[in-house]
DNA sequence: CTATATTCTAATATCAATATACGATATAGA
DNA sequence: TCTATATCGTATATTGATATTAGAATATAG
């Protein structure tokens, strides 16, 4: 159980990457991905969702690569999120009770529609802009290390 | 993405159950399992986590299955959660970087981290009797219905 | 003691997440 | 304008987690 996926994860910090650039700056998947140890063509693909919302540009060929497309003070964290994950985290009911809502709620509507308010509301609320200047020095150097599933 | 997984709400709603019939008293998975559609086997796998942490006993044989351990006062949402999923969710980084910590927090360390709390305070103060006694009727109803994936 | 209801364990199937590979395309430079 | 190459974009493969099934082990009632 993890609230994002390494995609996401992925996509976040190179957003990061992206937006201290400045909007309109391209940088190739690659150059996004080496920081990250991870492949560039996969964090490539997990961009590719963000083309379709407006978030990201790109440009193919050679200096190409992607590029922001709106400033990041009008890029929230959820719009980066979901247009990753899709939005069932805020849509379905914590029991997966298919007719839970409010006219006939189940025990944890409330109090989890808060809590996961609460959650949208930050997420909603918080720009790339703001993320990015709150960076650490971590994920600039080279001290930034993903988690990695140990093989079995 | 979703908080919890199918098995742990199958879990959830059959510890109401148990609950409303008592501490010590043996229902068989496959009368827990009726009212969700679910696989009683399936079900009963999903129940044995709570053996060990003390939660549920059971009872081979005729007449036999599974009964709550303790009285319901004394069981936390967070027990039983935690004891089917594991506690990753509460413990890993929202950006999965494995250096992250109060010493070097990642940009979402203190906020995520407040979040996370408020949702683990609620958990852990939640008791399955106060769960099983918001039961609406939907639960001990038919009008049950978990949600399924669609095939695709 | 035996039949049967039941849990328990292990093998399998399904599905979603992740990774790779290859084809399409645009750009720079000749 | 042409060609080589850097790059994205999409389709396929792999893996791992989750869900399901099947069958063995075991306790209880009678």
């Amino acid at each position: 159980m993890q609230f994002l996926s390494l995609g996401t994860q992925y996509t976040l910090t190179a957003l990061i990457t992206l937006s201290k650039e400045g909007t309109g700056v391209a940088v190739s998947a690659s150059k996004l991905a080496e920081p990250l140890n991870s492949p560039s063509t996969y964090l490539s693909q997990m961009l590719t969702n963000l083309i379709e919302p407006g978030i990201i540009g790109t440009r193919r060929g050679i200096n190409g690569g992607v590029y922001l497309a709106r400033d990041a003070k009008e890029v929230s964290l959820y719009d980066i999120v979901t247009a990753v994950e899709g939005d069932t985290f805020f849509q379905t009911c914590f029991l997966g009770i298919s007719g839970c809502g409010d006219i006939e709620p189940c025990p944890f509507h409330d109090e989890w529609g808060k809590k996961r308010g609460k959650i949208e509301d930050w997420l909603k609320s918080t720009s790339l802009e703001e993320l990015a200047n709150d960076t650490s020095t971590m994920l600039t150097d080279g001290l930034l290390q993903f988690e990695r599933k140990a093989k079995r």
